[in-house]
DNA sequence: ATAAAAATAGTAATCATTATCAAATAGGAA
DNA sequence: TTCCTATTTGATAATGATTACTATTTTTAT
């Protein structure tokens, strides 16, 4: 992946964000720095860097997408009010409970797994080879 | 929450389905028993019964809302590929790793837990008391 | 320098969902 | 039953986030 100007300083804005903005909110940051950059060119980095896995793409909630600088493993929460997302600091050997006790200051009401993958038919299809 | 015949019939079919329809999906089977329904109803409805705790909605994952009938606490795993969303059987005392070797047959890529809650913003709003 | 490939800016199109609103329906009170 | 009022519906318009498109610009390789 070619480092273009655009693509650098969307994503060093996006680091300097700790609070996981959406395409649009970081548009305009880096519009600041880039005048004439387009919104489109936002979207199709971001989704460009998410896939090589620089960035990360947080797309559970059914609302907006936001985006993360931070790779590392890690969970967040969100609020069914606003929307807004904090990421939740845990330790090896918390508890869930435990956890949810210093959640950012939040008051948690649910909490539940999300498992992603590939289905048995992708699978399928996808051993047919027809693939890249 | 009266019972219209239409509530009636979207949540007898969506109970039916095991495989967390979307509304235009449910709205198909729907229409088959009530030809007149319109789509806005199937919408306004599932919406209505996911606040009053009848049905669960399923919104993360970015894509079209999903609906499931079955309301006990459960996880679900979702194709990346194909958007299709299974239910993970889990037991109490099961590792999330023992969880992830059955998962409906998929092949798993990531997990993590998702919290929802109320910021420390919202909740002081509310707490001003301008609610319902 | 020239040609081919990749990326961008600007804008149009898409599509799931929500809003709107006139007409239909359902309960009650009289 | 009849009339009144509140709720719900069906049809359609509006919204809004995202994606697709395309002419132009920029980069890379020859
Ligand atoms: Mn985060
Ligand atoms: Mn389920
Ligand atoms: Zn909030
Ligand atoms: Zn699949």
């Amino acid at each position: 992946m070619r480092m273009t100007s655009q693509r650098e300083i969307i994503l060093e804005e996006l680091k300097k964000l700790k609070n996981h903005p959406t395409a649009d909110e970081l548009y305009l940051v880096v519009k600041k720095r880039l005048p004439r950059i387009s919104l489109a060119t936002v979207y199709r980095n971001l989704e460009q860097m998410s896939e090589a896995g620089i960035i990360k793409k947080l797309e559970y909630s059914g609302r907006q997408k936001r985006f993360d600088g931070a790779t590392h493993p890690h969970n967040h929460i969100h609020c069914i009010r606003c929307g807004r997302i904090a990421d939740v600091k845990t330790r090896p050997g918390n508890s869930v409970h435990s956890i949810i006790k210093d959640a950012a200051g939040f008051q948690v009401i649910d909490d539940q797994i999300e498992f992603t993958g590939i289905c048995p038919d992708c699978l399928t299809t996808e051993n047919m080879g027809n693939s890249h």
